[in-house]
DNA sequence: CATGAATGAGTATTCATTCAT
DNA sequence: GATGAATGAATACTCATTCAT
């Protein structure tokens, strides 16, 4: 009897949380990070105001962590696949990508937010952060291609932030507009652009395997 | 005496709306529209609070007015050269960039400004159709060049904003680096990829020809 | 534990409400509605700024509110009373006009507030559609006098504005001079002067009965 | 010569002042003395901001000003026909409130601003002032008649209160509406009141004589 | 745990007034 | 005299955060 007590407390904890987290998102994702009041998160989350701060020490740290749990594990995630991945840089560069793409467009707000949230509110440290490690991944795959001589010589850091940049930009439209197309319609041609953009030979351009999450 | 306004009087004002301009593109860019207020710009300007008002409407305003000030005119000034040129699509998609570079490098911080705004701000709009229209040049190009068969068939918007993307990420990293590396090792790496992205068969990367401003 | 308002806290509630009535009341009172501010009536109110705006949603109404209790509950008690009246035109005037003394010379400054409010003020409207509705009535029992034929032929909307201007300008001054000297000595002058410039005859100006709330 | 720039040089101040007198005006009995800015007044009035500062000391004076340069004059000019008035008193009544009839409807912005103006703004000092001074005349005039028993005995100063509120009323209505209907037919009925409610007994209510100005 | 009333520093903006030209 | 740019205190209102209940 304890225990279910207990556990029904911890549910409820839960779920308030939750709530406000999820009022949060939405609220960030409509108006920014700035422009959305802790009054008005708690109003939608259905909780007391007061109430915020028994689970957030503040709203920077509620938008930290936010990202945090959707970002944090799906790089860490990534990384783990990647390390047991036998496979050239070109498909691990395309799973990395593909993977991007599915994460995204399964959490279309918390992808908006990271795209979305300037840099310069005050809570762009985090969301800088996140930039970089991404890059770093796509940077150590075209390191590795061009070690092996599959893509020309190249500044791979520099090439490594235009696919971001491309990746980002249009994921973000596609995320932005009312008409959800699929995402594989996006994910071929987009594909194709970075990897012929780094300059790997695409013989053909079939992209189907590699791509089981 | 009537009140004549002299040269001296009309200088002595345009210096101090200059000051103004210059203390809110300083803080806009360091915090953010959001987070920069009236009364921290005009103290940096060494002006009084309500001194704004006489020279600018509102914050809105002032922000819309920097924009403005370095994008409508270079909008209008790029789309002037290019109806005027005689030149192939890659040409003139290589010219565009490369005038971007230049602009961008020699206005950093406005630069800066419209890549970071945060499209979350109540004044965001303004930047958003800067982008679109940018994008749009890119995307005439290629169109061009996909009816010329210089490129394969594409979603040349998709790719449009791809490379746009990719310029937007490449050039903020490059302004928001305190090395400040020569705009032109910057150029040519990412011109190529942008062009064989694209699809372009590049023969011999080089592009110093036509890039004379 | 749920947070319970308790019946004690209510009454706290209640209480700083009626402080910040009563702070605003007397500064409106004092220096008019556009010349008090909010800040003034809060530190009267012995509360902050900020509290302020959880009662009322502006100073307009504030303002709106503190005329209302007062003045729209009389209206309605006073068309109450009226249509449950079984009187002549002459009784039903002079109830109305006793009516409006006392219930005026128990709420001095409420009194004072709807009387003097600027018609420039941006508030009002509400103060000219309460001045409008009392005229209304006197009007309504003059055209029974005169259909009754008790009063010559006249144009009754200009006789109750009138009416209700000398009853205003009296009623004003008895409620400034510091002196204050009982509403009775008032009352009887007063409705004679009314009621003869409406032109009843009155054979006795005894008007004691009729003047129970 | 001299003379004659002297002359020119006073005109055009007089027209200079004259003309934020006309803006004034306007502005205060559309928006009331506290909504009225000093730089409204001076735009409407073509002139420039520091130019209000040569000709009245502040906001307050110009009000004041602007009543002085009516009322004063009038109640001077009235206090004197008044003196070397051979009339009984009723006649020395109708006299005065037809004068004043006459008067606000030829001074319809100036009349307003008077019977309009709060008593709660800074400037109210002055305006009590006028309504004070006018009343006395009413209340002298009343007393007269007490005295040769043409009134029954009352508080004349109540009555006269009482005359005076009936008056700005009305002639505040007629003033506000729109639909300016000849101040004639407003005055017969308006000075038939007031001797009725006074008590005078009025055998014919013919009051064209004595209305000569 | 949960509440929501209370706070007061902060916001953009206005305005009467001054003063160098 | 006349100008209008400059001022800075004042305004209504918002909001993250605290704390007694």
């Amino acid at each position: 009897m304890v225990y279910q007590q207990t556990f029904k407390v911890a549910q409820k904890l839960a779920k308030k949380e939750k709530s406000i987290r999820w009022a949060a998102l939405k609220l960030f994702d409509e108006k920014g990070y700035e422009c959305s009041s802790i009054k008005e998160i708690t109003r939608l989350a259905g909780v007391a105001a007061g109430t915020f701060y028994l689970y957030f020490r503040n709203k920077e740290q509620l938008f930290t962590s936010l990202i945090d749990e959707f970002y944090q594990q799906m790089i860490e995630d990534m990384r783990c696949r990647r390390k047991t991945m036998e496979a050239d840089a070109q498909k691990k560069l395309s799973f990395s990508m593909q993977y991007f793409l599915k994460l995204f467009s399964e959490h279309r707000k918390l992808a908006r937010l990271v795209l979305l949230q300037s840099r310069q509110d005050k809570v762009h440290r985090l969301v800088a952060a996140i930039h970089d490690e991404l890059t770093g991944f796509i940077r150590e795959d075209l390191e590795e291609a061009m070690d092996q001589g599959l893509i020309p010589a190249q500044d791979c850091r520099l090439t490594a932030q235009a696919i971001a940049g491309s990746y980002n930009q249009v994921i973000l439209n596609w995320l932005s507009s009312e008409v959800t197309s699929p995402v594989e319609e996006v994910t071929g041609s987009l594909l194709s652009f970075a990897l012929r953009g780094a300059g790997f030979k695409i013989l053909e351009e079939k992209s189907e395997e590699g791509c089981r999450f």
